[in-house]
DNA sequence: TTTACTATTAAACAAATATTTACTATAATA
DNA sequence: TATTATAGTAAATATTTGTTTAATAGTAAA
């Protein structure tokens, strides 16, 4: 990506801002003003370096603005469920509560969100409440914290695979870690925690 | 909130899947011809229709349509920032490293994003690298978690208020907490934490 | 039935907006 | 030195876009 020049820097902050502030980008008028600029030939000139250097792209009309990925960071979209699936994740309305926006960057294919009961993770940041990003199937090393169904029921812990012995230990000291001889079919591990929101901190 | 027509429905998803595709709101006339009228008088209309019930709002101008928060996918974007500014926060570039989605209700005026450094909150599950959603201005309670300003440096601590004394505690016991007399201007309270996000657990 | 609301067309009009032409000036650079 | 990119002003022009006026019709409710 090539650099912006101060001015031309100014003039792409405005951009974001307004369409930040309001929903739809600014006219060439209105980023003129804001440069403080007295024609708007300036202004102009500056969208076109703007397009040129790739940081917008413009089309026919007014205010056909449209800012690159990146910078007004691409969204992905991640469905929150209730209950932790043991199959795929189907994404029938039921089992997802709400979609819910993350940076790009977080989405993956089958990813879903899924609210931490308890506080026994607490010793690695993760509370009671707080939604993390599950990536879920295979690929889980040793030491990882994993969302796993104990008995149908979700847990959020760090996995320890020692000879034979699948160990699920919680962060918490409260909390005893939890053994199971392999083959033994009551844990399944569904996936690896890789990130995290907190809705209320 | 009212309900719609089947055509006002179809001019609404018509203005919310342009804004996803292209970043900006579709014309009156771009309108009218998706929705298979002959004269922008009709598209106009529903576009008055949508305003009245709520789900939009227009200033006068080009393609100055604001759609809802929660309509559009429920989505804000907010700045994360390399230094807190002892100001109002201006989005000049430099300021600016990424602008991040967040879920609509995180959003706000004037709140962005923070990188938190060091484990001093580790104790209120706030980590080494976590970003926090700063609510700035005034309105922080006693007890609540702060981005404050000590000799220029950001911070996240918890604020108390002893008589006439600001105590900025850390939640980790390695850390002792950083006492204020009234009237010092060394500090600076920037606003409270209200969210957080964690890229890599 | 009357009333109100929605839906639509046609044509004209007004305002906002983008774009172009022409000219000046500065700083960095080959 | 000449060249290139940046930055700016002024004024005019072209285009897009929003808005208004004047009609016609269907539907649902009072």
């Amino acid at each position: 990506m090539k650099e912006l020049t101060p001015r031309q820097e100014e003039a792409l902050a405005f951009v974001l801002e307004t369409l930040e502030r309001r929903g739809y980008p600014p006219s060439v008028r209105e980023l003129c003003e804001a440069l403080g600029l007295s024609s708007t030939r300036g202004a102009l000139r500056h969208l076109e370096a703007l397009e040129r250097k790739g940081f917008i792209s413009r089309a026919p009309g007014a205010r056909a603005i449209r800012v690159r990925d990146g910078l007004r960071g691409g969204v992905a979209y991640l469905p929150l469920v209730g209950e932790v699936p043991a199959g795929p994740l189907r994404y029938a309305s039921e089992e997802v509560e709400e979609w819910l926006p993350v940076p790009a960057r977080w989405g993956g294919k089958g990813r879903f969100l899924l609210r931490v009961k308890g506080d026994s993770m607490i010793g690695d940041g993760i509370c009671d409440g707080d939604l993390v990003v599950v990536n879920p199937g295979g690929g889980v090393e040793e030491g990882e914290i994993v969302v796993a169904l104990v008995e149908g029921e979700a847990t959020v812990k760090r996995l320890r695979r020692r000879g034979g012995v699948v160990e699920l230990h919680a962060s918490n000291p409260r909390y005893a870690p939890l053994r199971v001889r392999k083959g033994e079919a009551e844990v399944k591990v569904v996936g690896k925690v890789v990130s995290l929101l907190r809705e209320r901190v």
